[in-house]
RNA sequence: GUCCCCAUCGUCUAGAGGCCUAGGACACCUCCCUUUCACGGAGGCGACCGGGGUUCGAAUCCCCGUGGGGUCGCCA
């Protein structure tokens, strides 16, 4: 039986850390063993589902590139196929007619929370041989429940947390259509994953309990039932529940943050799961060797500062023209032009390998394409008065040489040796005047990239000022 | 409260009864490299939630406790 496995948002807003990672686990899944994956909307919420939504999610898998083989599909398209699977099961007597109102509902749950005990359908409308059922209100439109066994339990084994058994006793006959004939998020998957032939269902922790419930209704239905694997949840940095009130963020946030998706992506695979001592492969690996056996059944909580490394890593991988696009369009978002010189990819070559996030990365270099301004604590600990008659003597034998990095430094060199100097001495007031600040990289190299013309301009200002 | 799930360094994790004096990675600390800051290299610090069992032997299996989480909607 080929795998099918499915990613089944609903579009209430972005595609978030756990999300990405659910659909990462289940695209992975059907990548590894080469199946089909498949990507259905759930968005039976009229009220809350927006085809913003549709499209942020859809964004988010494409950046992470996780395509789907099959999809999207939406469930509101799919309302024929649903009312014709609940009229048989009305037939078939496995789903009933509940005229209980929500307000009655409502005070029955209060009852029993007040009594301490689990608030549950008192099932007055459910049929049994012999029972007698109330007169029908007339002014109650009904909704459709499922008949759940009332004995007996449910079992899985489920592919991360092993087996799980739940008695029927805990379970009510749930509502699978409500009072506008619509039907319900469980008896939707139910019939998707049934019809879609899903093998396994990977998803999220939190719907352990609706696993049995929809077992329940798929052997009602006669129908296979697939394998379960549910991935327990990703917290925040302050081992908190991600939430959208919570430090949820789109994984395009990561993006505009200045991420790599190889590295999130990277990440993301190795939060929950693990493949003996590797830390770092991408995407084509992680399908080779993903499997549901290494998947933690516990929750795992994000840290940023091993995302940073990652990031790191694959900037430092990266395609250089891929990342000089990439730093193009950052650079331009605070407006600043890249011209052919010095050539972004050369900058970058001498820049990748100190950065851990592409924003930093883009601002580091700002200092090639704009003058900068001089931090002042910098200038007044080494633009000391005795070295500027020096650098202004260095300006000048700077000007006739040939300009390259060997060169620039010997010329540094010479005059470190005729004053008596420490290398230092020189090379930090030319990275105040030249970068703003005092750090950079060797500064024979940024001074060969910046140029000659426009070197010595931006040391004969800041030493007339 | 109910039912369900979870529990190894600060964090992510390896670990399928002896290979564990518990391994790796991030972070942190030290040293090296060095022209500053990074990068890189070499070291270091640092954990099996508690208690009972089972066993010749338990991080690993079982039970109890504790702690954390999820769930109990005409939301998904």
């Amino acid at each position: 039986m080929t795998v099918r496995t499915r990613f089944a948002p609903s579009p209430t807003g972005f595609l978030h850390i756990g999300g990405a990672r659910t659909a990462l686990f289940s695209w992975a899944y059907a990548k590894k063993h080469g199946g089909q994956f498949i990507l259905r909307i759930e968005d039976t919420d009229v009220a809350r589902s927006t085809p913003a939504a549709v499209q942020a999610i859809m964004d988010g898998m494409h950046w992470l590139g996780l395509d789907y083989d099959e999809g999207p599909f939406y469930q509101m398209q799919r309302m024929e196929t649903y009312k014709k699977v609940l009229q048989s099961m009305l037939d078939a007597g496995t789903a009933y007619y509940c005229y209980s109102s929500k307000a009655e509902l409502e005070a029955l749950r209060e009852a029993q929370t007040l009594a301490g005990e689990k608030p549950k359908y008192d099932g007055k409308w459910r049929p049994e041989v012999g029972k007698l059922l109330p007169a029908i209100p007339a002014d109650v439109k009904p909704v459709i429940r499922f008949k759940n066994p009332q004995t007996g339990v449910v079992a899985w084994d489920d592919l991360v947390k092993g087996r799980i058994e739940i008695a029927n006793s805990e379970m009510d006959d749930l509502i699978i259509a409500r009072a506008d004939g619509t039907p319900t998020y469980n008896f939707c998957v139910v019939v998707d994953d049934f019809e879609m032939g899903i093998t396994q269902v990977i998803r999220g922790d939190d719907h352990v309990n609706n696993t049995p419930r929809q077992i329940n209704m798929l052997m009602a239905l006669g129908a296979t039932i697939p394998q379960y694997a549910h991935l327990s949840m990703i917290l925040g940095g302050d081992s908190q529940k991600l939430s959208k009130r919570h430090g949820a963020v789109s994984v395009m946030q990561y993006h505009e943050d200045g991420y790599l998706p190889e590295a999130v992506l990277n990440y993301l695979a190795r939060l929950g799961w693990s493949h003996g001592d590797a830390e770092i492969f991408n995407r084509q690996q992680f399908c080779e060797w993903f499997d549901l056996a290494h998947i933690t059944p516990s929750a795992a909580q994000f840290n940023t500062e091993k995302l940073n490394w990652l990031n790191a890593h694959y900037i430092k991988e990266a395609n250089i023209d891929a990342l000089a696009s990439d730093i193009t369009t950052r650079l331009a978002s605070m407006s600043i032009e890249v011209t052919l010189q010095p050539k972004l990819q050369d900058v970058l070559g001498l820049y990748r390998e100190r950065a851990n996030n592409l924003n930093q990365l883009a601002n580091d270099i700002v200092y090639f394409y704009a003058r900068p301004q001089a931090n002042v604590a910098d200038v007044d600990k080494h633009l000391t008065p005795d070295i500027k008659p020096i650098l202004l003597e260095l300006a000048d034998s700077l000007s006739t040489i040939e300009w390259k990095a060997e060169t620039i430094h010997h010329e540094i060199n010479e005059l470190v040796t005729k004053h008596a100097l420490k290398f230092p001495k020189i090379a930090m007031p030319l990275r105040v005047i030249l970068c703003g600040i005092a750090q950079s990289p060797s500064i024979d190299q940024v001074m060969a990239l910046l140029g000659q013309q426009e070197t010595l301009a931006r040391i004969r200002l800041a030493l007339k000022a």
